[in-house]
RNA sequence: GGGGGUAUAGCUCAGCUGGAUAGAGCACCGGCCUUCUAAGCCGACGGUCGUAGGUUCGAAUCCUACUACUCCCGCCA
């Protein structure tokens, strides 16, 4: 629609510097907006404005002249100047309606385009330590992640989600000996405790399976735990193993699906950790000082030299992730998204760095973050305090079984990553009846509810020839309804384009509002054959798009309410 | 002190990459169920878009400087 618009308008612009109304040297971007106010029309141009000065005329009098020269189109049934010299354009009642068509023809495939044109992508996210439960801010990087592979998706893209864990630092260290002193009766309370240890109840529960011998079949690891105190290799097998279960379980409770799990070990295991080494020395930006090798990331923008191999021997986590960057490099992944909780934000030069200074032609972009703000939980009026360590938990899945998957992702999913965002336990439950979530999906639920009603009226309805009728929509709100369902594809284009998922939620908002407020006011099942044939069909293209759209959140469209 | 982010209605947030009179939802007030699901609809109220400059036909949006809140600044991840 916009590029055939913007056709006319080169059309015109091209006759007017023929006549040398426009020098020749014309090359403005034209650009086709959605008007706001439905008396403007349903398209605008801003075209006039912008080529005024060059024109060296009045913006009104240049939109008359170019909508003079502009022609003729069966798309438009009028243009009209208006305000300080924008060209609104009135769309003709067919092209309005056609998008049912299209919507009918393509199914869930509407919306959908193939811009993507079948690259790779890779899109990480949540990649938490194996050291305790997912919390509400690994839930934000699952629902925000997990939408944004949908969207690449849905925009062609091949896409490739990963969960890359640490199963190997000092974290995992940390987490073996809290087990084993669990394992040893003593508490988080006891002298002896582990400085920095893990306090928790989920450890002591650990300790329990562990010393019970049981056996833990995680995504990517089976581990039998041998019950013995002293051996802190295996606690440390078996207590990654158990987390990692305890995390898959949580994921599936929330619908989310990785392709692959990353271990850091592995990047240790077959060398890749000790050829970046190599590679970084060789390329010439390390040094040695204090006993530690330094990589000079300042020469790539970083505010100061950071370590890869400490005075001790071992290697900073920093390290391991160019490695691991280098690797999802070489597997093809000309992009590459790093959906991650803001608090990591000083990784992202510093890994950027590392990979330019390995000099292996990779874009000096590479790769892209998106990274989200922390999120607050509040319950009774108070923010619930989240601490790992300290043991105050609420989990992702507490939260799912409270208020819901549905709601949880939706909530989690619908706001600027970038923003920060409180999730308010008690609105969430409380008053779960005004959740947005509800609302989008009530109005998929009444378009089903109306098919159900028909049949039990005894009332017969087919696609094929209620699109002959589809010009008996003539009232106001459907016309509000036609031009909203047109702006879908463009929604979802720019959602992924911009790894903004919470575009896709706020239109879908607006698309139930106006589906509701249309429900209200007219009455789909009425006597005459044609409107009815027409209503419902445009009933069908709402709840078709309020579905397509709901699954790129990963959120349910239910047929019942 | 350095860096990231945020600042829009009483509260929670949108704002289509610079457009026309800044929008929703809660909350509060007033209406609508013998009619396809009231998890809904209609109306009213509510704003110096943090402050001050700048860029231009035009700024909530871009630039600069302040202010407030928040996150990061480890040889932890």
């Amino acid at each position: 629609m916009k590029e055939q618009l913007t056709l006319l308008i080169q059309q015109a612009l091209d006759a007017l510097v023929a006549d040398a109304v426009l020098p020749a040297d014309t090359a403005p971007q034209i650009q086709i907006e959605r008007t706001r106010d439905k008396s403007h029309g349903d398209l605008a141009c801003n075209i006039a404005l912008a080529l005024a000065k060059t024109a060296r005329r009045k913006p009104r009098e240049l939109a008359e002249q170019i909508c003079a020269a502009m022609p003729a189109s069966p798309l438009v049934t009028r243009t009209e100047i208006a305000g300080p010299g924008f060209i609104n354009f009135f769309l003709s009642d067919d092209t309005a309606q056609s998008v049912i068509r299209r919507i009918f023809e393509q199914g869930t495939a509407f919306g959908t385009n193939d811009s993507g044109a079948g690259r790779k992508v890779q899109v990480e996210f949540v990649s938490a330590n194996p050291t305790g439960p997912l919390h509400v801010g690994h839930g934000r990087g699952a629902a925000v992640g997990d939408s944004l592979c949908r969207l690449l998706a849905a925009t062609g893209w091949d896409v490739a989600s990963e969960f890359y864990y640490n199963d190997a630092g000092a974290q995992i260290d940390n987490l073996a000996l809290s087990v084993q002193a669990r394992c040893k009766g003593l508490t988080p309370e006891d002298p002896a405790w582990p400085q920095d240890g893990y306090r928790g109840d989920y450890i002591a529960e650990l300790a329990q399976a562990y010393l019970r011998g049981d056996t833990v079949d995680a995504e990517d690891r089976h581990v039998t735990g041998s019950g013995d105190a002293d051996d802190l290799d295996d606690i440390r097998q078996f207590a990654v193993a158990y987390l990692r279960r305890e995390q898959d379980l949580d994921l599936k409770a929330f619908a989310v699906h990785f392709d692959e799990y990353f271990l850091e070990s592995s990047l240790y295991a077959d060398g890749a950790v000790e050829r970046t080494v190599a590679r970084l020395v060789e390329t010439g930006h390390c040094y040695e000082r204090d006993g530690a090798l330094w990589l000079r990331t300042t020469d790539y923008g970083d505010d100061k030299d950071r370590v890869m191999r400490k005075r001790e021997g071992g290697y900073t986590y920093f390290l391991p992730d160019v490695a691991y960057h280098l690797n999802k490099w070489q597997r093809g992944f000309e992009r590459v998204i790093n959906e991650q909780g803001a608090d990591h934000h000083s990784t992202v030069t510093r890994v950027r760095a590392g990979l330019q200074a390995l000099q292996q032609g990779i874009p000096e972009g590479w790769p892209d973050y998106v990274l989200h703000q922390m999120v607050t939980v509040m319950r009774d009026g108070e923010e619930v305090k989240l601490s790992k360590r300290a043991g105050s938990y609420l989990t992702l899945r507490d939260l799912i079984d409270e208020v819901g998957r549905d709601a949880t992702r939706f909530f989690l999913v619908a706001r600027a990553p970038n923003s920060q965002l409180t999730f308010d336990i008690d609105l969430a439950l409380s008053q779960s009846n005004e959740n947005p979530v509800y609302y989008i999906q009530y109005a998929h639920a009444r378009s089903c509810s109306v098919m159900r009603k028909l049949a039990e009226q005894g009332w017969d309805w087919q696609a094929q020839d209620a699109l002959q009728h589809l010009d008996q929509l003539q009232e106001e709100h459907e016309k509000t309804l036609l031009r909203e369902l047109d702006r879908y594809p463009e929604i979802v284009a720019n959602a992924a384009l911009n790894s903004e998922p919470h575009t896709v939620a706020t239109y879908l908002r607006e698309l139930a509002g106006a589906f509701h407020t249309w429900y209200n006011a007219h009455k789909m099942l009425v006597e005459d054959r044609p409107v009815r044939d027409a209503r419902i069909a445009l009933s069908q293209a709402v709840g078709q798009v309020i579905a397509n759209g709901l699954d790129l959140l990963g959120v349910s469209a239910p047929e019942v309410m």
